[in-house]
Parts: C-alpha cells; sequence; structure tokens
DNA sequence: CCGATTAAGTCAATAAGGCTGACATAAAAG
DNA sequence: CTTTTATGTCAGCCTTATTGACTTAATCGG
C-alpha cells in the first residue's frame, strides 16, 4: 500500500496542476483584456478592433492576407472591422509595390495614438506581472505559452528570448 | 555614449518583452480554445457552454451567483446558455438546503461525459506544454499569470502550487 | 410578523463579432 | 489568354454578450 500510494497521489496532483493551468488562462486571459475592452467600447470598438490595430501596428505594411492567418477569422469577418477603422482614419491602405493587388495596411496618426494608449494599458499589466513574479518565471511563462501556440505560428516567436 | 547605450538599450528591450507576452497570450489562448470550440460547435454549443460545464464540473453544488462572479457576465447572457444546459440534460439543479431560493448546479452524467471530452484535450494540451517547457517553467508560467489575475480572484488558487 | 433584501428567472430590444455562400474586380502568373 | 490570387462586397444567419424593467419566492432584520 506503500507503493500503491503514491502512483495514485502523484496522479492526482497532475490533474489538479493541469486544471489549475487550464484555470489560470481562463482568469488571466479574462482580466488582462477587461481595461482594454473598456476602453474600446466607449469609442464603439470592440476586441476585434484592438487586434487589427495591435497587429497592424506592430508590423506597418502588413497585407490583409496576413492579417487573416494572424486572426485566424474569415475576410468577411475582419472587412467589417478593418473597414470601419479605414473610414474613421484609424487605418490607411496603399497598394502594394511588388504586386499591387496588395493593399497594404499601416495606422494613420489616430490610429497610432489609440494603438498606443491600448497596449500601455496591456504592457503595464504585464509589466506589473514580471515584476511580481521574477526574472526566471518570465521565461518559464514564456516557454509554457510557446508550447501551447500552434506550431506552425511559433515561429513567430524568434528563437531564444534575449537573455 | 558607452554609458547612454545601455539603457536606451534595455528599455527597448523591455517594451520588446512586453509584447512578445502580449501576443503569447494571445496566440496561446486562441490555439487553446480551438480544439474546443470544434467540438462544441457540433452539439449546437459555443464556448460559453463550455465554461459552464467546466466550472459546474469542477466545483457541483456552485450556486448560480458564485458562476456569474466567475464568469463575469449577466444574468441575462448566464440564463440563456444555463436553461439550454438543463433542457437537453447536462446540468441538474436542486434547491439548496440552508436556502431554499438557490438553485445549487451539478452535471448529469450526460453533462459529466462532455465535461471529460472536452477538457482532456485541454488538458492533453496543457500537459504537452507543460512537458516541453519542464517544471521550473510550470512555476513561472503559474506565477505569471497569477499576476494577471484580478487580485479579488488569486484566492482561487490555493496558495502554493504543490512542490 | 412585516417590510426590505436577496437569489433567481424572464421578456424585450440591441449590438459585436463571428460564420457560410455567392459573386465581382483587378492584377499577376503561367 | 486563361487561370489563379488578393481583396472586397452583398446577404443572411448564429452565438454571445449587453441594458432595462419586472416577477417570484425565500430569507433576513427589526
Amino acid at each position: 500500500m506503500a507503493e500503491g500510494k503514491t502512483p495514485a497521489n502523484l496522479l492526482f496532483l497532475r490533474e489538479e496542476d493541469l486544471r489549475q493551468g487550464i484555470e489560470l488562462l481562463f482568469y488571466a486571459y479574462r482580466d488582462f483584456t477587461a481595461e482594454a475592452d473598456a476602453m474600446l467600447a466607449e469609442l464603439g470598438f470592440g476586441r476585434a478592433h484592438h487586434r487589427v490595430i495591435y497587429f497592424v501596428g506592430r508590423k506597418p505594411g502588413m497585407t490583409v492576407s496576413e492579417l487573416l492567418d494572424i486572426l485566424k477569422i474569415t475576410k468577411q469577418s475582419l472587412s467589417r472591422v478593418l473597414g470601419q477603422l479605414v473610414r474613421e482614419g484609424y487605418i490607411v491602405q496603399r497598394p502594394g509595390t511588388a504586386d499591387r493587388r496588395q493593399r497594404l495596411l499601416e495606422l494613420a496618426p489616430k490610429g497610432a495614438e489609440l494603438e498606443r494608449r491600448l497596449t500601455e494599458d496591456q504592457r503595464a499589466l504585464v509589466a506589473r506581472a514580471y515584476r511580481a513574479a521574477g526574472a526566471e518565471s518570465v521565461d518559464g511563462f514564456r516557454r509554457v505559452l510557446l508550447g501551447l501556440v500552434n506550431e506552425a505560428d511559433r515561429g513567430r516567436f524568434a528563437g531564444a528570448p534575449r537573455r
């Protein structure tokens, strides 16, 4: 029985650990997005607008296709959100130089300003969590999350975190 | 200039680190929920149904109020989803013994079975990420995510991860 | 015991953000 | 010159959330 107890107990803890991980992801994501959501709501925007603004800001000159790949939504869904952002002057489109079918996306000043405000908020949240957890923890955080990301997208996180 | 360069560079890296954290959260959450979402769609359910089933499974006898606190949605929003799950026999309600106004929630066998299938999937994802990252990383992952969680909800994650 | 509060539910209207399917246009590629 | 690709658009549908107003039943506090 002394032998029987250990594996059963380990298995139980493991299950608890995994559930804790699942729940941490839920709660952390819920709270991580809450503040920015509130800010967006005041402008009549939603989380979808934030994602578009964020990624366009991150990589100016991005094509519509690239954005679709990242967001994993349909072009019709993107179209509504993107069209709105373009019409309201947050994002500008210019034809691609090599391929003139493309519409390269970039933030207009108004969009850059909003991006800054939104991201500042989330950066502060992450910074606080990083500081509270300590440098070694940050590394673990990155490794585990990277393991959750679809293999195809892992390459976006250029190799080794600087160290 | 040798002195000037370092702080500027550190600042840049820090900004990059924070953005990487933000993006990791986005990609990881996106991919973490994708499989279960597909499974739910076949039953005509969505992510909201999963959350209800998950948390009721996690704490049988939970009240509606408790669930609302966790999900941070309105009772009208919950009502539709919960009502559906009750009508279709995934969840049963029984009046509270101490307070008969309450309707304590628990999974019916059908709901427990679905919960198992859904969570098994996510558990496997998390387990894979944990294994790939290693034990020390898991600890860091937990610490950082916990720092992102609203202070009011941190108590849900009972103190020290077993160690 | 009675009035106030609480737990839960309900009805109605509205909106965001997804989806599918079908079709259009312009440019690139073979 | 035909086909493929990048992008956009129209139309209709679903899920998940919202606010506001109201109901019912049970508990609680004086």
